[in-house]
DNA sequence: AGCGACTTTGACAACCATTATCAATAACGG
DNA sequence: CCGTTATTGATAATGGTTGTCAAAGTCGCT
């Protein structure tokens, strides 16, 4: 059974409250700034039940982080995720959701699960930050 | 400028031999186990500039590790991969392409780079594999 | 071929995110 | 209120990846 710890729902409240994407450790430093004791660990294990649970989408970084965010509607979505500034949009794709499904269908595969995220600049970004050298042509 | 020294050679040729994605750590394996005595590092080293360079496919499996393949064909495109056993397909995807480059665009994103994958389980093991454990011998 | 400048290599250490450990603590049912 | 039992958290361990730097190799040039 789960128990209902102040922990568990300040990583909650936390989640809700941040933006976009964010990894475990930038939620245990917020939490920590914010006050709280909370230990790292805790944070780890509370952010993995709560995906779980279904409670937070979670994903890969193209660095290999989890990033975790809090769940907001029900309905399967996709991410765009600005690289810059981290901010999200939850996009549909019921047609990309189809695309892979067929595919997956034609070559005979079952159970398909996607990963079909799409990260850029954001708008805000763009003009704000020309910074680095541009990035490699996208295979 | 990029010089050609036989560790980069093996690592391409080891590279294209394998059938689907391979971790840097298992290149690395079997290049040692075909007795050659390059080093870790410039296995990852070598890895990282093929995917540079548009010679190889990377992505990140979903335990985090970094995958790569050799790059078959110049045309970008994306893979299902068979959760399994490893086997990968090659699949085209314009119409995906496009609808991340619209939405991105419809959303003020720019320089999009998408992460469009598909795991599943393919028909081999599909058939082979409903793992349901086998009823012991009711006494 | 020989030479010199400049890469590249590789053993090893450093890094960093994540997970396991385990005694102490706190939450829940009764 | 109490006992059971999940949970916490400081710390160690893990494991993939990257940095370090002297030694060795590669290439352009003559």
């Amino acid at each position: 059974m789960k128990r209902n710890t102040w922990q568990r729902q300040a990583v909650r409240s936390a989640l809700g409250e941040s933006a976009g994407f964010v990894s475990a450790q930038e939620l245990h430093a917020s939490l920590r700034d914010a006050g709280s004791p909370i230990g790292l660990a805790t944070v780890y294990r509370a952010l993995a039940d709560l995906a779980v649970e279904g409670d937070a989408d979670s994903l890969q970084s193209v660095e290999g982080e989890s990033l975790y965010r809090a769940c907001a509607s029900p309905r399967h979505h996709h991410h765009l995720i600005c690289r810059s500034c981290g901010t999200t949009v939850e996009v549909e794709a019921d047609d990309v959701e189809e695309w892979a499904a067929a595919t997956a269908a034609r070559h005979g595969f079952t159970e398909p699960r996607h990963v079909i995220d799409v990260f850029g600049l954001c708008a805000a970004c763009t003009s704000a930050g020309p910074r680095v050298a541009a990035s490699p042509p996208s295979p």
